[in-house]
DNA sequence: CAGATATCAGATGTACTGACATCG
DNA sequence: CCGATGTCAGTACATCTGATATCT
């Protein structure tokens, strides 16, 4: 059951952390309601750019390299799997570990994922002026790279 | 379990929404890690916020002022009740609603939670510079504004 | 009667933990 | 023996839904 919004206190409104929650919110819903009309979440876009831009990896560097975590994981790959997007399968190198590759289909569907997530920024950021955008990405940079030099997600890492 | 991090792809770590998303998470543990110091959580800051600012209110319009749900609004209120931030009483003008107030107990509490919560700001934007943590709060503000102009969360309104 | 209110019981989603077998 | 890997089962927590009794 949902309420009918009312305007929040201007002091609330005002606290940095509060705002960025709801740009958080605002950026979740366009992004996951682009990447849905085409039955994807978030973590397989990462999960697939990650392995274009490095080439083939295990399970294990996926989950390092996007934030999910390998538990996770598995069950991303698994979808991948299923639509022929990724192959999976055993390092010769190292038992372990199965390596997790791009296949042409998984190339492909990143392409259109990628565009879905390119016209949900573009939607995102349209409030701002052009010089504003950049302005605004890159503050977002120096503060979350000071904060923590690594990814989006807490991951409790010691 | 969780996993060593290592730098996520150039492509993933230049996409805004991710990057919000990373501000979001650090901005909300720093918050959260304060207030629990204390044992209160966002919500009770909020509710508390509301009505100082605003004054004496019914559930529901704390609800749509705070942006938290009515039905999880009421175990915040139990809370604040029970540490006697707030008085219930029922609304003689009204009898379905009740009347929230705030005591001087709970104004008192309010004061040392926006102590800390002003200062997981100045954490927070820390790595900024005073003139680019004054911009990026202003962006901050016209994006989220643009998009809905109220609250951090969803809300699915109609 | 429609609509708002306070409340509760439960669904849902996602981050996160713990354990296990396998292997280096 | 220690540590990493892939996997599964299950916890914890927050958001969100639905229903109900009361009241305007």
């Amino acid at each position: 059951m949902s309420t009918t919004p009312e305007p929040a206190p201007a002091r609330l409104r005002a606290i940095p952390s509060r705002l960025i929650a709801g740009a958080a919110a605002i950026a979740d819903r366009l992004v996951s309601e682009r990447l849905a009309a085409e039955g994807a979440r978030k973590w397989h876009f990462a999960a697939l750019v990650a392995l274009a831009e490095e080439g083939p990896a295990s399970q294990a560097e996926l989950s390092r390299r996007t934030g999910i975590y390998r538990s996770d994981m598995v069950a991303v790959l698994n979808e991948l799997a299923e639509t022929g997007c990724i192959r999976r399968e055993p390092d010769p190198a190292d038992r372990r570990r199965n390596v997790i590759t791009l296949t042409p289909a998984g190339h492909r569907r990143l392409e259109r994922l990628d565009a879905l997530v390119t016209e949900a920024q573009r939607e995102l950021l349209a409030p701002l002026a052009p010089d504003e955008q950049d302005e605004f990405t890159r503050l977002l940079t120096v503060l979350t790279e000071h904060h923590h030099p690594w990814h989006p997600r807490p991951h409790e890492a010691k």
